[in-house]
DNA sequence: CGTGACTTTGAGCCAGGTCAATACCGGTGG
DNA sequence: CCACCGGTATTGACCTGGCTCAAAGTCACG
């Protein structure tokens, strides 16, 4: 928000040709840190050859700050930047005609923000800061200048924006074929693995968004994450409270994210292993009743 | 396929300096056409300026012809370059870990196909096929050549990705929160929107996949579908014959297209207007029942 | 004119949405 | 310290949209 507040400040913040100590005491007060590109390969896992001539460039690129609960941009804003986050988590939302909001992603380290508004130079749409932020501000035309002279640099944007467009497709076949139960354990096993890409514990983590959030994110309502959840900590599966999840079995969750909900295509095929696998996994809910009577007797 | 099926031949179907007429006579029997730059800025939409020096070169690129039911590619096979479709209809689908097949979309004249390639340089979709199809061969590198001197040009490419993205975002937010009915009419609207980009008519088109491709498309069963658009040609908002489609009244699809299954952001803010036209909108399959008890009586 | 692929339609059922009551937690103020 | 309060989570009871299964109709094609 910092910087969408007085976009005419633009280009005094774009790549710099300069020390970071020099751009370190510039007088603005989101310009709290700078990161040069090597910096940046890491954190988008870039591998770019190490003795190019791109990595010895002094370019530096400012960061900004975005308190928890805070905008970082909002929809319909020209398009002007990417933004990396270095850390914190956020969300990205897109509001309907009607004004529902729907959660698109949660961003979060070394993902990428605002590669929506490349196509028209107008978002649409919006990231929220879940926690405290610390973004790093990539001015899309600087961008594209490196790209120009580094073949590598040009490479890696392309297979970005490829990334993406891989990501969005495969949410869209979860989103369009699966049951709650999968869709949240894959949730849950996708979360899982991207922490421990992150270095962080993949069997324990906290959630940073609500129940509300990630029905929205899955395309299903508070009450049956709640629900699922629920039925996936009294199965052993994992344990739950409110925020913080303990993955316990994560096999049996890779297991048990396959099976769908509509349009089997195969169904002839499905006979075998995977019929007997389906069958021992999907009575959750039953289950789960059985198991709590027996604790009530 | 047959550029797939030998694909040492690649350096020599790539965009080469030369004449059409020199080229037509290229032995090979998937060679029948080849479009220079200008037609194919055109068939994208894309616009460059016209004294621009890339449209002067004479770069040309190749044809291939794909008879319906054929694959055009498929999963896993590696990515080397993008088709832009010049006629003809596909449908591009995705093959999950147990076999099932999911509908991505039906791209059509001026579509691109390949994209999921960029990523990891191995195609991640396949297509297939569902009329005859001519399509033009786009090698990538030879387009990331031309957009290195072109800016006008890399900016196009990072501008028709970044469309993708949207579109598969769009998708997303539709099967994440609307209802069948919603899902069907939205296919239909954009369908008619696309046609009519195209020069075809909007009103009256034919739809070239089945209820099945569609339904997994939408993230529906082809009953429903069936039943839906059965459901739209009683109360007289489309006419339905098989493939045929005709729509009656564009804006009452458009105003029905909007209505929510789930996570209604905003109840509160949806007491006025919004609510009355859901109300006379939303009782379809009731309306239905009662015409056909009197048609019947 | 049979055969197979596609479509329509009906009947029944269930996963997940809806509504509502309760519980939990963190912050605030007396 | 406790009482209160608003936001979030859990849980139950109920209902319905859309899935499932099945049967019958339609069309294309050899």
């Amino acid at each position: 928000m910092y910087l969408v507040e007085n976009p005419e400040s633009y280009p005094t913040y774009s790549a710099t040709v300069t020390s970071i100590n020099e751009a370190k005491v510039g007088g603005q007060k989101k310009c709290k840190h700078w990161s040069n590109l090597k910096e940046i390969c890491n954190l988008l896992h870039i591998s770019v050859p190490l003795n190019s001539s791109i990595l010895s460039e002094e370019i530096y690129f400012q960061h900004v700050q975005v308190k928890a609960g805070n905008s970082v941009f909002r929809m319909g804003q020209p398009f002007k930047m990417l933004y990396i986050v270095n850390s914190g988590f956020l969300k990205s939302t897109m509001i309907d005609e009607h004004g529902n909001e729907q959660v698109l992603n949660f961003p979060m380290k070394s993902d990428l923000l605002c590669m929506d508004g490349i196509y028209s130079n107008r978002l649409t749409s919006e990231a929220i800061a879940l926690t405290d932020c610390d973004l790093i501000i990539l001015p899309f035309e600087q961008l594209a200048l490196l790209g120009r002279s580094h073949v590598e640099m040009e490479g890696a944007i392309y297979r970005i924006m490829g990334r993406e467009l891989i990501r969005e497709q495969t949410m869209r076949v979860i989103l369009g074929s699966s049951s709650a139960e999968a869709r949240v354990t894959r949730f849950l096993l996708a979360l899982s693995d991207k922490f421990s890409l992150l270095g962080y514990s993949s069997k324990i983590f906290n959630l940073r968004m609500s129940r509300q959030e990630i029905g929205s994110y899955l395309g299903l309502t508070l009450e049956t994450i709640s629900r699922t959840l629920s039925s996936l900590n009294s199965i052993g599966l994992i344990v739950v409270d409110r925020k913080s999840i303990e993955l316990k079995d994560i096999d049996a969750l890779r297991a048990f994210r396959k099976h769908l909900s509509i349009n089997p295509y195969s169904k002839k095929e499905q006979s075998g292993m995977q019929k007997m696998m389906i069958n021992s996994l999907l009575p959750l809910a039953s289950r789960l009743k059985g198991q709590e009577i027996c604790a009530a007797s």
